[in-house]
DNA sequence: ACCGTTTTGTGCCCACGTTCACAAACTCCT
DNA sequence: AGGAGTTTGTGAACGTGGGCACAAAACGGT
């Protein structure tokens, strides 16, 4: 976490936007997309935020951070948030990605539909697993693992998920990272250690679960 | 989110674990396992830290909120600080599951592995597609979701996972709440509005790559 | 028994995030 | 034109979480 300054050009400030904001800003953008495509031009706060589930004062504060998109006594104009939500997190470009692991969970993940809807377009399914080469996975063929880097050369990928079992992660986060890749979503369940500027998120079923049966055992000794 | 003041038994005191904290006992539990297959018997704080990937203030300050469990000079027993930290979280004993949606995701989550070996058991596999039903996943049968309420109940579920389409989803988290189920897991890219009582954690894998591609393009930005 | 070494448990402070509450800004009606 | 009604944008207060740094406690060697 070293304080890195950026060299900005003059006058370009480079708004630094809060990471529980951040999180955010992407459920506001599906709640916005729902309400367009139901033909509503223009809401309110209050409206967005039941939408999306959070309060208004943090939605309206979530928002400021983005710049004053607001009509005071309007709301906000649909489209026009729609696209400078979308600007802000870099969903108006494409951004190709890599699935290494063709499990299941590969499988379903290739499969989602919400990938390309959202800016995401899927370049290669990678395994390990020489007989599964050849097979073609939502209309992708799985290829070797060793072609990573070649693949991410070509398509300039900066993103990779890891699908693969807990014990293969670390390595295909070391040959991602190796690469090129900046930034992995991990689905196994490990601890990924990357070099700075690598950024790394990470899904794990089995701890939700975890924290659900945590209150779930709270609640009942609460008799 | 009302304060409820729990009615207690004089002098059982009920510890108020933060929630960040709860979030991070399941990564230490595995970290746990992880060096007791090892033939590990004690820790540091330093070296579990560095296993889950935080740091051993922290961790110390996290499992403080256990109980004094370490033995300064020493370290942590590991079979000992497993099992509290086991039986904190609940996941001492069994707890029925009930996934509701048999997709892609349906399938990779019947088929986890850290299900079972976590303190979950798949009860029960629903989904709406008549065609589905019979078919067997995971060595359980695929049923109707109209069978919800009735095995909810046979097997006492306290936990739904939804993995079907955001269209059904809230429809699918009613029915779960009205037949007695309390903790939801819910993959579907939908808001879910439930009494308060009920928890709900959601993943999100659009969510996740988004707020990855939000940094990539700082990154890229900084140039 | 005592001293040096190791490691836990925690008080303190700072940074981040959430919520309230209100002034500023806009619309609409008369 | 002006006043009533709406809704945004934000300052300020509050709460939660993270990390340093150190006292307390255990161990081992002499």
């Amino acid at each position: 976490m070293t304080a890195r300054t950026p060299s900005r050009a003059l006058g370009e400030s480079v708004r630094e936007i809060p990471e529980a904001t951040v999180a955010r800003l992407p459920v506001y953008l599906r709640a916005l997309n729902a309400l367009g495509d139901d033909g509503t031009r223009t809401c309110s706060s209050e409206e967005l935020a039941l939408a999306a589930g959070v309060n208004s004062a943090k939605l309206r504060k979530d928002l400021s951070y983005l710049g004053s998109y607001g009509t005071r006594g309007v709301g906000y104009d649909v489209d026009y948030l729609r696209y400078q939500i979308a600007r802000e997190i870099g969903v108006t470009q494409d951004w190709p990605v890599v699935i290494v692991g063709i499990g299941n969970l590969g499988h379903a993940l290739a499969n989602y539909s919400g990938f390309r809807s959202r800016g995401f377009r899927v370049v290669a399914l990678l395994d390990a697993d020489r007989s599964r080469h050849g097979e073609l996975v939502a209309g992708v063929e799985v290829r070797a693992f060793d072609d990573l880097e070649q693949i991410v050369s070509t398509h300039d990928v900066a993103i990779g998920v890891i699908a693969a079992p807990a014990t293969s992660a670390q390595d295909i986060a070391d040959r991602m990272v190796a690469s090129g890749i900046t930034s992995i979503l991990n689905f196994a369940p490990s601890v990924l250690a990357v070099p700075e500027g690598v950024d790394v998120r990470k899904v794990d079923l089995s701890i939700e679960l975890q924290i659900l049966a945590y209150h779930e055992q709270r609640k009942a000794q609460l008799s």
